[in-house]
DNA sequence: CTTTAGCACTCTCACTCTTTGAGTGCTAAG
DNA sequence: CTTAGCACTCAAAGAGTGAGAGTGCTAAAG
């Protein structure tokens, strides 16, 4: 394994990724970086495919990458180019830092940019809620018979639940209820929203009244909705325009997107590649999925990455997921005020091409 | 025109929409319904390929409609089955209605319960809101200088909006600020919340605090948000099984969807079915589209419906559409009382196949 | 006048056979 | 170790063929 079988591999994967077909000896000789004839290209080749990196379609086709042969790439070869500052600046105008005042809002805002910029499905795993505090519950009459459960997070997030009871509550009962849900769940953090405390309350509740039992469960529902990892997909249907993956496959991996979320929670820190082989047997065929951590306080509060086909720029996309998830990590881990701060640079989002 | 070839066009239309190919005049003639010869049904198919309700793929290939041809049949032809007790009660169920607190997740019920039905896509655009009245205007701190404004409808939508200010506001300036708010939009119309009226209330927030302008951007969002109808869609991705819809068209047609709006929110009454060549040159090639208004008090104020395939099995599919926005006009109509008695009969979600 | 049987005709689809060209592996010489 | 040369392989594209489905037309029968 010698420095030019390495530069061969490099190229067959950026031929690959760049063209769709498979690299044969005559091109690669003749790109700049290789000062070799194609009889000497050919010789690495099938080293290379010896030890696993390349392989071919049939006998008489050029070569493409295998997964080892991506991965090699990935971990030792590629050059990401760096970010130039304008693309920085086009990268936070689409994060639309500014304007998001919840952290919620910047992660929804991080995925739709990441689908726009990779041109494939972007999926964030945000658990981050389940280090916040519940900051405020409350019962809002609206119609008859009709109750509105609202509950915000420190983080910002806003859940409600609209409940219709069997009868009105009066005044009293309402405050009551009211106040004794903000005694109890106010301050409360969201991880400690255990299904045994959340027992307790519904004894207490009900003990006081059978009417209420519909507000109740939803106030349960809603915890259930805060503890559990909030799954956000965006840019799906790109896959579609993809011809190396299966339509069908794609339709099947869009109706069960839950089964991710094992992959997606993994413990791991930094960014991580996984393609199809790696055990994970619902992906889509002929597709890779790239990772990336971000962190609040230095603990892992969620996972950002994309899916697309395995044939895909790494060395261009990594580096985007790179900056979003550290960039997520800065901006809801420091108070914001210092970002805030930026504010007068005031490039305010041109529409973007 | 005769009888008989009425019946050889539905006989057409069915066979073309039961397998997908091409009709010959030999299948026709085993048909029980049909007793002539196939070099009579030859004869009549020329006829009515002549009239323009059927086609020839090529020379020597059966029949298939043609866009007259299914609307003939639509109009004319079709015998839907009536649906039998135990059918309505399973769309019931899919709309669950006694689990639908509010109007606007009954209808999201509706259109999730055709989607799945129809194995097409399914489309709302609802225009109630504007038909009802802002019941709650609430403006809570939650978190550093992050207000959340909260606006809830007569109807039961609830709308909700992060803003970050630049200061915290102190207790008297947000207590003023809420009254203000509930003094001067609680009760008001949807649909009298113009411009004027939000610029009104803009500049005279303005006059008192500059610090709360981005409050006051957040109410003007929400209203907007409000007055614009909310278009839903579910079931994209059904789209994507049916072969003689294009892959690519589907892709666009689920980006530009907004363009849709105008087709939906069309004065008109009942039921409504459109083909591609309606001078709906968006739409994707081989499709159709079947539209139902719903009422409010004897207002038009929604239309839900499907888009699918051309070769859809009409017969089935409109009489759906048809029970979902009749039972949704007489839900949101009528005062809730009389439909929660129903309550009783407890026919719970089991879990549809 | 309508319906039907018969027949020649057309056109697609599936199959096979052939050609072409890209790309390879191997060998022998530089 | 590198390179030119050459025989070999294989997929993709094209051409030819036969089968089958379906048609339109004609002439006879009802």
């Amino acid at each position: 394994m010698n420095e030019r079988k390495l530069k061969i591999l490099a190229a067959v994967v950026e031929e690959y990724v760049r063209t769709g077909e498979p690299v044969g000896s005559k091109i690669l000789a003749a790109l700049p970086e290789i000062n070799v004839s194609a009889a000497t290209v050919r010789n690495d080749m099938a080293a290379l495919e010896q030890l696993g990196y390349l392989e071919q379609p049939h006998t008489s086709a050029g070569r493409i990458p295998t997964v080892s042969g991506y991965r090699l790439y990935i971990e030792q070869l590629m050059r990401p180019p760096g970010m130039s500052q304008e693309e920085k600046q086009k990268l936070d105008s689409m994060l639309a830092i500014h304007g998001s005042a919840t952290e919620e809002l910047l992660i929804q805002n991080a995925t739709t940019a990441l689908a726009e910029l990779t041109q494939c499905a972007a999926v964030v795993s945000d658990f981050s809620p389940q280090f916040s505090v519940i900051s405020k519950v409350e019962v809002i009459p609206t119609g008859k018979r009709v109750y509105v459960i609202l509950l915000i997070t420190s983080a910002g997030s806003i859940k409600n639940k609209a409940c219709r009871l069997e009868f009105d509550l009066t005044n009293e009962q309402l405050s009551w209820f009211s106040g004794y849900l903000s005694e109890n769940l106010e301050g409360i953090s969201v991880s400690d929203l255990s299904d045994e405390l959340m027992e307790n309350l519904t004894a207490a509740m009900s003990a006081y009244m059978m009417a209420m039992s519909p507000l109740v469960q939803g106030i349960c529902e809603l915890s259930r909705d805060l503890r559990q990892h909030a799954l956000l997909f965006k840019g799906e249907k790109n896959l579609f325009s993809y011809q190396d993956l299966d339509k069908m496959e794609i339709v099947r991996f869009i109706e069960h997107k839950d089964e991710l979320s094992r992959l997606l929670d993994d413990s791991f820190s930094g960014i991580k590649v996984l393609f199809r082989e790696d055990k994970n047997s619902f992906v889509i065929g002929n597709s890779s999925m790239i990772v990336s951590k971000y962190r609040k306080g230095g603990k892992n509060v969620g996972s950002l990455g994309i899916i697309g086909p395995m044939r895909l720029d790494y060395a261009k996309v990594i580096p985007y997921i790179e900056y979003f998830s550290q960039k997520i990590t800065d901006l809801i881990s420091e108070p914001p005020e210092p970002s805030l701060e930026e504010g007068h640079i005031k490039k305010e989002g041109e529409p973007h091409d």
